[in-house]
DNA sequence: CCTTTACTACGAATATCTTCGTACAAAGAT
DNA sequence: ATCTTTGTACGAAGATATTCGTAGTAAAGG
């Protein structure tokens, strides 16, 4: 099963992640916030995704309510892979590096970093 | 300037950033390796990717010659920007986690991280 | 020379993704 | 009851990405 959401359905998917269950109005409001596009668009997308299985609905009532079914971890383990696979050689490590380097990470993300380095090196 | 090469795109530049300057040739080779393509689909590929700018090519033999415009480590950095983006919610801590957990780094990258975070911190 | 081989150029078919218009049904408002 | 609003379904146009066939040209081998 082919489970990676296209560029629009991500965008769609991180209203779905944030809000927990949403209708097809409460994703396009969002979405408008910061793009414009047709209410239909938006709606096609989704059934689509339905269909794909990136999502479920549930069409008891008039207005179908969606759920996501891939999990944000899951897409993120995902474009995780893509990304080591077709630029970063497999490393994590110039991953992780390129991530910090470029970012600025907050001083606060690294003693996150650091601590969760710790955990998983203690536990090994 | 929009410099977001597709799939297929960076398929073909990670032969030439690991080769250097590359032939059509030298690229088809080493990508008919893993996938099939005809030998027209590399060129024409690479040569919309010379319009695009993504690649230079030097016309002055019969045989062209390609390298990359784009930088391994931009091509790197726009692919993190895009991810931290879309599923990350722009956390660099929770990329970072991830990338740790999932991908069962070696002790040796967990080594070269740790080192990499002395610095970083040093370096304010 | 002439034939075969190796290359580029380019148009066009496919495939995939995105966008939207139109049709129609249900619910709400007057 | 009728009109307006709010929904879904669906076909099809548009945009972009991918694939390949055909044509033409330069080089190499005989």
């Amino acid at each position: 099963m082919e489970l990676k959401p296209t560029e629009s359905e991500l965008e769609i998917l991180q209203v779905i992640w944030e809000k927990g269950q949403c209708t097809v109005r409460d994703v396009h409001e969002e979405l408008t916030r910061t793009k414009d596009a047709g209410y239909t668009t938006t709606l096609k997308l989704m059934q689509i995704m339905a269909d794909k299985g990136l999502v479920e609905r549930d069409t008891n009532a008039k207005t179908h309510l969606y759920k996501a079914v891939i999990s944000r971890e899951q897409a993120q383990g995902t474009a995780l892979d893509k990304i080591l696979d077709t630029v970063f050689k497999g490393s994590t490590a110039d991953l992780v590096i390129q991530a910090l380097g470029q970012h600025r990470a907050s001083s606060d993300e690294i003693d996150a970093i650091r601590e969760y380095l710790r955990k998983f090196e203690s536990g090994k």
